[in-house]
RNA sequence: GGGCUCGUAGCUCAGCGGUAGAGCGCCGCCUUCGCGAGGCGGAGGCCCCGGGUUCAAAUCCCGGCGAGUCCA
């Protein structure tokens, strides 16, 4: 089946004169009420014709494109929305936010939860890392642009509106800009993406893509019956008008600007040109020649080609307008990414090493080498504080912590480069010619970009071969597997298990039906039983059946059903008494109230960038990931140790109630999901003194009750996110214990004071590595004496002094006598028994060879060994006698000379 | 979350199975009226930690810890 007939289906197009054709370029079908339109005018089957030349009847700025669109959709009974933040905090599969349906996902588009309006109206802020290589050169790409947006969720019993009132709201608002119908063209285009897909028209202005009108009707399934781009899909019983209006290119067309950049970014290109160190952009005349390869661009003319075509126009050298372009196209993806940083930190994302949190990295990374390429005088927090005042957005992390990350990133990466240079200047010294695989080496390994390489190798004379390093790199992670998780899966169908925890976390006994006995796990109609979730570990504790007594080793959680792991038991029915192992559960439960509690004190003292990023409780003790952009010295930790306890002690209450969704987000924001966010219409909210949060974990009654927080060890487990380990009550108390013991261990074993320990345990490392250095001396001075005197003792070969001697001494005393002996020009063999094997240590001055005398010895005394021409060693199984040994070493010179 | 690279003297690093090295810095001496420069000499190492392989491990293998980096 195929997505046509929902096209044809769509009478307000046919009522208001468009009719539908098939492109001969693309082969794909397009409305438009011109009967003499060939083409359906997307790029490359077209090119840009607004380019000085707007459609629009006026010039609007960003703000006033956005109140625009938002107002025309209120008067038209929609509701406007907040923005939500540019990384989706809500949700698991992505980082960022990247369209505005991303908000409604997965709880609103599947159905579980309502939306907060509908229909509704947004412009929300997204990202897209994608295209990353073709900002700045297109004219047209943005890693952050607005997503304005009209959504209706359309459900089985309630439909609000669907195909033909989208088409008709696109059109009137196209039509209000100015814009002339007949120069508006719908292209049919089947849409995909994040488990969703269904029919789609793209607006097409004057060759420029405006909006996108998608019908969301079908979800992935693996026996649907329609297939899209490889998958397949099934009708949805939900349908979700979803749109996306580019206020960026809305803008630039009512400007008619060169490219979008120039519409949007005016007053920071301007800066940028003017504090830049290239000359060609201080001249403004370089704007034709933009113009012209970002119409080029429009028509799909690779980016390769685009100085050729350019140059050809104009009739210019080629090599200049390629320089041109590509300086231009470092301004432009220099405003490009500045903005987009400013949102990324704004939003609270913490530049890292991995996770989210490198994709602010690699944005911060690449605008400062946009920067120095350029060579531009000012700094990216003055970028990032034109673009703060020319978008008059508000941002939950203040410009002074942005800046202070911007200048600590700019340290790491200035160290990180110089050292990189140093690997880099040393492989160059080292080899003749630098190969693909020290390329790719460079950059995954030390994150040197191949255009660092090729310069230091110009500079020191070292040929490096030509390749594409970067495609290179795409190829080999295009391989890149992906894992399944297996999941306990159930026979029957069972009803969602009635969770008592939720209302009294203090019930330790309780009654309940049996519904079910699969694969050792038991399904009871309710439960007290705390299933893992959350980071808190779940209970253990007895199930009482019939006066048997089974333990419970595991709960878990699958769809609402709670599964209790039960050891030893073939079958349990009817009525069952649970029994929960007290003592462990309020462990997690203080260990839970004082995660929240701790989170709490972290973002009060350092910031709203501070977020969860992972947590888990156990009986002994607790951890808490968060983000934060810098370590924390011994200092500030306990200061955060006190604090937090003070709330302890402050005894304020701990409560728990059920909210409605939307209304809690609007009253607490996102910062409720700080552990994820949880599925339903209605959501439990857990409040620990000051604090609030989403939470379905069973807590304390006050946090008086936690007893005591004390904070075991804080480390950074990654590049900006700090993880706390911590214990309270009786496991704070077992852990101080524990230290306590370590401490009185010590101290008994060098009979001191646990307070002079530090002292002490310094002394005896001075006082060991002075011993060691006092015994290597003497051993020295023993070869040396000891040497002389088998020196005078040493037989005669040939006037070649023979010395072979069996000693008591270790390997090193060995080999120190073997050299000194050597040195002399003495020939021979030392052997010492020890550790339960015999050690040889084999010389030969100068013209003999020890290596082939510790053979033969090695050959009569079972042993083997090796080393260099004047001394080798070994070991053999047996020990022969001196005379033997002599023997041995006499055949060999015998026969050498 | 996954991959890769690196942990050796105070610093920057070499060594990559066979008795731990270089440069810079530090200390002393010579030279100088003094400083600098130079010359000579010296101090300074749990070779990140724990296992394993081996006659022998800084070096090879496995596991940790730490630093860096790339990708999702």
């Amino acid at each position: 089946m195929t997505l046509e007939k929902e096209y044809l289906d769509i009478s307000f197009l046919k009522e208001n004169g468009f009719i539908r054709k098939k492109c001969p370029k693309c082969g794909k079908y397009f409305w438009t009420t011109r009967e003499d339109r060939e083409i359906c005018g997307d790029p490359p089957c077209g090119g840009y014709t607004f380019i000085g030349n707007s459609p629009f009847s006026r010039i609007f700025e960003l703000s006033e494109m956005r109140e625009f669109y938002l107002r025309f959709f209120e008067e038209r009974g929609h509701k406007r929305i907040e923005r939500y933040p540019v990384v989706a905090r809500w949700r698991d599969d992505i980082y960022l936010t990247i369209a505005s349906i991303a908000d409604f996902q997965p709880f609103v588009t599947s159905g579980i939860a309502p939306p907060p309006a509908n229909p509704l109206t947004i412009s929300q802020p997204c990202i897209r890392l994608d295209d990353l290589e073709s900002v700045g050169r297109t004219g047209r790409h943005l890693t952050l642009f607005e997503m304005m947006a009209h959504h209706a969720f359309n459900y089985p019993e309630k439909e609000i509106y669907w195909k033909n009132e989208t088409v008709a709201y696109c059109t009137e608002l196209l039509e209000k800009l100015g814009v002339k119908r007949d120069e508006i063209v719908y292209k049919e285009e089947p849409w995909a993406g994040g488990g969703n897909a269904g029919p789609c028209l793209e607006a097409i202005v004057r060759g420029l893509e405006l909006a996108t009108l998608v019908f969301m009707n079908l979800e992935l399934s693996e026996n649907g019956d329609i297939v899209i781009k490889g998958e397949r899909y099934r009708r949805m019983k939900n349908y979700i008008v979803d749109t996306g209006y580019g206020l960026e290119r809305f803008v630039w067309m009512s400007k008619g600007s060169p490219t979008v950049y120039d519409a949007i970014f005016d007053g920071v290109l301007d800066e940028i040109y003017s504090s830049s160190g290239l000359k060609e952009l201080k001249k403004r005349d370089f704007r034709n020649i933009i113009a012209e390869a970002s119409k080029l661009a429009g028509l799909g003319i690779p980016k390769d080609s685009l100085p050729f075509e350019v140059a050809k126009r104009f009739d210019m050298d080629i090599d200049e307008v390629r320089q041109t372009i590509d300086s231009v196209a470092k301004v432009y993806a220099l405003a490009d990414h500045s903005r987009c940083i400013l949102f990324m930190l704004g939003d609270g994302l913490v530049p890292s090493n991995a996770g989210a949190g490198y994709l602010a990295r690699l944005m911060i990374r690449r605008s400062l080498r946009l920067a120095e390429e350029l060579q531009i005088s000012l700094e990216l927090s003055d970028l990032v504080e034109m673009h703060n005042k020319m978008l008059g957005f508000k941002f939950e992390i203040p410009l002074e912590t942005i800046y202070e990350i911007l200048e600590l990133e700019k340290e790491r990466f200035k160290t990180s480069i110089e050292k990189g240079v140093k690997i880099v200047e040393r492989t160059v010294g080292k080899k003749r010619k630098i190969g693909k695989d020290d390329l790719i080496e460079f950059y995954e390994s030390h994150g040197l970009p191949a255009e660092l390489v090729y310069r230091i190798a110009k500079e020191k004379g070292v040929e490096v071969e030509e390749v594409d390093v970067y495609s290179e790199l795409a190829k080999m992670h295009s391989k890149a597997e992906k894992e399944k998780k297996e999941i306990v899966t159930l026979k029957n169908v069972y009803p969602k298990t009635s969770k008592l925890y939720y209302e009294n976390p203090k019930l330790f006994e309780f009654t309940a039906k049996v519904l079910g006995f699969e694969n050792g796990y038991l399904i009871l109609d309710k439960t007290a039983f705390y299933p893992e979730s959350g980071g808190q570990e779940s209970d253990t504790g007895y199930i009482i059946s019939n006066s048997e007594k089974y333990f419970v080793s595991k709960v878990l959680e699958i769809d609402g059903i709670v599964l209790h792991k039960v050891e030893n038991a073939k079958e349990i029915k009817g009525e069952v008494k649970g029994v929960i192992d007290a003592e462990k559960r309020l462990r997690h439960m203080r260990h839970h109230s004082a995660t929240h509690l701790l989170l709490y004190t972290l973002q009060k003292l350092y910031g709203k960038h501070v977020w969860q990023a992972g947590a888990k409780k156990e009986a002994e003790k607790a951890r808490l990931d968060v983000t934060h952009y810098k370590k924390l010295s011994d200092e500030e930790i306990r200061r955060i140790e006190m604090i937090v306890n003070k709330e302890v002690f402050a005894n304020k209450p701990i409560k728990w109630f059920w909210m409605d969704r939307i209304e809690a987000e609007r009253e607490f924001g996102f910062r409720l999901y700080q552990g994820g966010v949880p599925p339903g219409r209605v959501i439990r909210i857990v409040q620990v003194g000051d604090d609030v949060q989403a939470c379905g974990g069973t807590h304390c009654s006050s946090t008086g009750e936690i007893g005591l927080i004390k904070i075991l060890n804080v480390d950074a487990i990654q590049d900006g996110v700090l993880r706390f380990e911590f214990a309270t009550a009786e496991a704070a108390i077992e852990a101080i214990a524990k230290m306590e013991a370590i401490l009185k261990e010590s101290s008994k074993i060098l009979r001191v004071e646990p307070k002079v320990l530090p002292r002490t345990v310094e002394r005896f490392f001075e006082e060991w590595k002075e011993q060691k250095k006092e015994i290597e001396r003497l051993k020295e001075e023993l070869a040396k004496i000891k040497g002389e005197v088998l020196l005078k003792n040493a037989e005669d070969f040939n006037s070649v002094k023979v010395v072979v001697e069996i000693l008591s001494a270790d390997m090193n005393e060995l080999l120190k006598l073997g050299d000194y002996l050597s040195k002399r020009g003495a020939v021979g063999c030392l052997m010492a028994k020890s550790e339960g094997k015999v050690f040889v240590v084999t010389f030969a001055g100068k013209d003999y060879d020890a290596r082939e005398i510790l053979k033969k010895v090695g050959k009569y005394a079972k042993g083997s060994g090796g080393g260099k021409k004047e001394l080798a060693q070994g070991a053999v199984a047996v020990l022969p006698s001196r005379e033997e040994i002599l023997r041995v070493v006499f055949e060999y010179l015998a026969r050498k000379s």
